[in-house]
DNA sequence: AGCTGTCGACGAACGCCGTTCGTCACAACG
DNA sequence: CGTTGTGACGAACGGCGTTCGTCGACAGCT
């Protein structure tokens, strides 16, 4: 009709050429991704909809579905790109240890550097894409290395993996705009709390907000690790 | 206009008396807060929506802001009243260790008692409510009660409730609708990764998969537990 | 008793969301 | 040159949390 004319009978070359199409760089996963990847660090996961995403590449929200079926798909591929960049080392017994804790730091750093993705990998517990995978893999290496026996680490590369992941995700939500402002808010709420019913918080308040750098990660790292290493025969040392 | 002529014109009697406010017992958060509950029991997470709570109070969404504020208000009141059900012992320095290990297994017992609400608690990490600040209190009491110095009875009180939340969601995605189902559909998929990429995983699949009630969950919190009395002076033995 | 002020209830609407559908331009192929 | 398949895409669907303006009922005062 109307439109068939005014659309193929049109002058072709007056959209044609090198012009009209200078943004119609064809859509891709990979392109899909890194624009999702680039709003989460700008704008956090809040912002991070289908409808912005296909906004970042000039299209719409419908044209991202001849890629990755669905949102949830969408976050998995996000994060497996985020996991990609982890390097891993081969499993050395004589130093599981600090290798397992040093995969682990790197991991959790990986998703802090990019705002609160945190709270997808929260959310999509079990490792099923190549690079989580990998990461699962290197670490069983390593608990095997030092060791455990296949249940042990079995639950062990769970137990780390759930650790990481939820600090993560917990230190994404706290610092989110400024960290110092989220404590100083913490610590005037304290002061309010009524002492008599709580009298361990009120008088623990300062080491309860207490929150220097990776203190407290590195906390639970190192129980969990020894932890781990005292199920091994000669670990309990 | 017409309505007015309609509403107040017509005559009150058929609706007014003993009849026709039957149900209107008047909203009040507690109201609010069983139905949502109730709601999450009943049909999940994923169900649960201002209207629907609404719905189940025979009125709509927007009477519900008069008392609540927020869904993540409303979130955070159906939480503490979870909590509120958690009975807490005086702390024993004699048994404070199978003490918290108790404390955290009603905690995760009362959250995966009313389906995924544990969800909710993984995102409302820091408790505010006044339940939730009851069992914080607690929990420092046994650990200060077992001779930990009051930085690590604040990191240990944090450590130990993420691990708790966090394991009960784990648990709670998991066995959805049906548990069995789902460790079927996870050892399929584990038939069906690369083995020369990831020999481990593939060679482990059984210990990776095992899910004996709460074997896991105590594999943890025997670490936890032990890596924190460790701490203790004279707990290290 | 009558008036008035206050407040809860509530329908409608706003602006989002994820996802689906039908259409349509266009390139590759016969 | 025709056919066919495929990706892009606008529009729409149903749902969401939340806000707004109105309205009715009741408390308290005169």
């Amino acid at each position: 009709m109307t439109s068939a004319a005014s659309r193929s009978g049109w002058p072709e070359h007056w959209q044609g050429g090198a012009k009209a199409a200078p943004r119609r760089q064809p859509l891709s996963r990979e392109r899909i991704v890194d624009a999702a990847l680039r709003i989460v660090d700008a704008e956090g996961m809040d912002a991070l909809s289908m409808r912005r995403v296909g906004q970042e590449l000039g299209t719409g929200a419908a044209s991202l579905y001849a890629h990755v079926g669905s949102k949830e798909e969408l976050l998995e591929l996000v994060l497996d790109q985020v996991y990609a960049d982890i390097e891993l080392e081969p499993a050395d017994p004589a130093r599981w240890q600090e290798q397992v804790k040093r995969l682990l730091r790197t991991s959790r750093d990986a998703l802090l550097s990019h705002r609160d993705l945190a709270r997808a990998a929260v959310v999509a517990n079990v490792p099923v894409t190549p690079h989580a995978m990998d990461i699962a893999e290197a670490m069983l290496a390593m608990l095997r290395a030092g060791g455990l026996d296949e249940q042990t680490a079995a639950y062990g590369v769970d137990l780390l993996g759930l650790y990481t992941t939820a600090t993560a995700f917990e230190a994404s939500t706290r610092g989110g705009d400024d960290t110092e402002a989220f404590g100083e808010r913490i610590r005037d709420y304290f002061a309010t709390i009524p002492a008599e019913r709580y009298p361990m918080m009120t008088s623990m308040a300062a080491a309860l907000t207490r929150n220097v750098g990776d203190e407290r990660f590195e906390f639970g790292l190192d129980i969990l690790v020894a932890g781990l290493a005292r199920q091994a025969p000669g670990g309990g040392a």
